[in-house]
DNA sequence: CCCAATTTAGTTAAATTAATTAAGTTGGTA
DNA sequence: TACCAACTTAATTAATTTAACTAAATTGGG
């Protein structure tokens, strides 16, 4: 139960006008004020406080629109660093980037299996080290690490609490890596990092609900609302993998029947065209699946164009239970995308109840392979730009 | 964009001191200071100017605890009055009732079809005049109209779009009746004002989030997040009645397969029950199959087992996706409750992911067939109880 | 072309709001 | 009488807002 002090009042408006400058930059006080319905003198003392603390700085002046010229404001992106880690079920990849989420320098490793937690740990902190000494000079500037997990992930704690490809549970990361390299640290699920991401980095102006869906090994979903995740009441809100849309469907891994899941992951879609393509090799890849639907053969096209409406049909319930703006879709299947999508709009359209749930707008993640890693990046960037206590 | 302002901060501890009495009364103000970690100064400025409002009154003193004895504090539940209208497909139903949700009045009006929106709005506008008349002397007392109309709601213009079994549309409900009896009036989806009205006085305490599902003719449902209804980006969030569980199950009204509604409705049950038992009326009833059920015919419980299950599917998709803290189901439906709701629980634990999921708290309105009634109440209340600008 | 009027940008200082801190007062128990 | 919990009052503080100001540009009339 967050009180009314004077401290909330600041940061509620020091929340306000960073996200602003953020989303519209280059702007004026002036334009901040007008847009916020903040006093000039509250922009102007909290903008004060922002480039004190480097956060802000000024840029060039603007165009007069008749009378003196505006001071433009931008973030200044540089200042600060995070480091942000993708630790998907078969590798872990880092990322160095600024506040705007450019990426500087990145690495990843390989996980061979059986491994243990010990060893989980040593190549998250293995590649953290690597990344800081090949920039040594901004090591005072990094504000903290952002790490994307697959899995279930007990926020509060920062522990991976089950790893469902690695076989782990209770890695304590938080409080390993926080102790070895001193600086904050995030520990957030795939594939919500994924939609905090999307939302910040995805170019969506701002946007005040959506959702982002991740279609690979399996299929998660985070929901951002206000720009904030949503967590749900005990942290597990987004296992839209596992949402039945079959009750006589097939097997799933979980043990129920027909979840979305077993019809639309990576290995799903390829035991599906082992099963329908009499001439599919043994040994058949998801890649090989999109290079022959490329190619033109109808029968690996079809299998796509399936995938697609069964994604559609997902989404079109979560679209009438949630009700998000937008819908984002990343992940190793939809590089399919060409011929996926246009079913998953076609279904949407057909299915959904009203006239707003058909215009809900569903387009593929433009940050491509980088969006959960921008994801794990932004983790961090919540806590500098909503600074709401 | 909500503004970090002087009214802000108090408001904020004004909804926070309100609802802590609310919930928590009789109270001291000291007991207020402490739990909430509000400042004994503040707490009493606050409460002395609800006390002046009239929405908050001191009672008997305390019990010490080896000092001066605390004034305990109370709603001064009979100081305003709200009616409230549950306008469903097939009647129309008011209450006069006081802030504590105790229902001073009421009355009913059965819809004939077919019926036109001036008549709908005659009909509502004359049962609520009926309600003012048998109470003349609180008349000034009330502080507005809560109305919960079946079907998509525009709840800023507070016009009913569709009215699906009126056959109606564009209805300007919240229009008319300021004009008619000048009292502010909202006007929300039923099954969302019956959610409201569940974590207002359903008695689940300071309850984080909460779903509640309507199942009767047909299946709404309503999410409050933090002691708020949540509308999703164009005020459709919560169909969860055509949420698809089976992609080549039975047809639905609205054209699709498989949906919920198409297995748990009302009306599908009885579709289902004359098709798999020989010996059923072509008349049967719901209520019929109840006491069916009730009376020992296993081909009816069967009927009501298999209906459970459903709706768990139903639900445990809805608790993967957002994670409520508790479920509460009403409706017709649900009177068969004995029957349903274990079949409901099991199908959870057997197909929910995580031990918290299967932990879900799911239960019946205790507010019987009053829930969206009180849920139209509470439509007004929110108002009062919460007035966070 | 010059200059006054106007417009836009931003700052400063006083007024205001409402929480907090510190120091009572009240009314009880042991 | 000592002490303690439950308030209240007065002074302090944090932060916004209002109002008045400085700064710098455009506009348009003579």
């Amino acid at each position: 139960m967050q009180r009314g002090t004077f401290e909330l009042m600041k940061s509620v408006n020091k929340s306000i006008i960073l996200n602003k400058i953020r989303t519209s930059a280059p702007i004026s006080r002036a334009q901040i004020a007008k847009e916020t319905k903040l006093t000039p003198p509250t922009v102007s003392s909290i903008v004060k406080e922002l480039i004190e603390q480097e956060i802000v700085r000024e840029s060039s002046l603007g165009e007069s629109k008749g009378g003196r010229k505006p001071t433009m404001l931008l973030i200044n992106s540089d200042a600060f660093y995070v480091i942000g880690v993708d630790a998907g079920p078969e590798n872990v990849a880092c990322v160095l980037a600024d506040l705007s989420g450019k990426i500087y320098e990145r690495n990843s490793s390989r996980l061979e299996l059986p491994i243990t937690n010990e060893q989980f740990i040593e190549i998250l902190k293995g590649n953290i080290h690597k990344l800081l000494q090949s920039l040594t000079t901004i090591k005072d500037k990094i504000i903290g690490i952002g790490v994307a997990m697959h899995g279930v992930v007990d926020v509060e704690e920062g522990t991976s609490l089950i790893a469902p490809n690695l076989n782990l549970r209770n890695i304590p990361i938080k409080a390993e890596l926080e102790q070895e390299f001193n600086l904050v640290v995030n520990v957030e699920n795939d594939a919500r990092a994924m939609a905090l991401g999307e939302s910040w980095f995805g170019g969506h102006g701002e946007v005040d609900s959506m959702v982002a869906v991740n279609i690979g090994r399996g299929v998660g979903s985070g929901v951002v609302v206000n720009g904030k995740l949503y967590h749900g009441a005990q942290d597990i809100a987004g296992e839209f993998g596992h949402m039945t849309v079959d009750i006589n469907g097939p097997e799933c891994s979980c043990g129920n029947r027909g979840c979305l899941q077993a019809f639309v992951s990576g290995s799903a879609i390829v035991k599906k065209a082992k099963t329908n393509i009499q001439s599919a090799p043994d040994s058949l890849t998801g890649e090989e699946i999109y290079k022959s639907a490329h190619a033109g053969d109808g029968a690996y096209i079809e299998i796509l164009e399936y995938t697609g409406q069964i994604i559609g049909i997902g989404l079109t319930n979560l679209i009438h239970l949630i009700n998000p703006e937008k819908i984002v879709l990343g992940g190793g299947v939809m590089k399919s995308e060409k011929f996926i999508l246009p079913f998953i709009k076609q279904t949407i359209d057909q299915m959904a109840l009203t006239p707003e749930a058909k215009l809900t707008e569903v387009t593929v993640t433009s940050l491509g392979d980088d969006a959960t890693l921008l994801g794990a990046v932004s983790l961090l960037l919540v806590e500098l730009f909503d600074p709401v206590i």
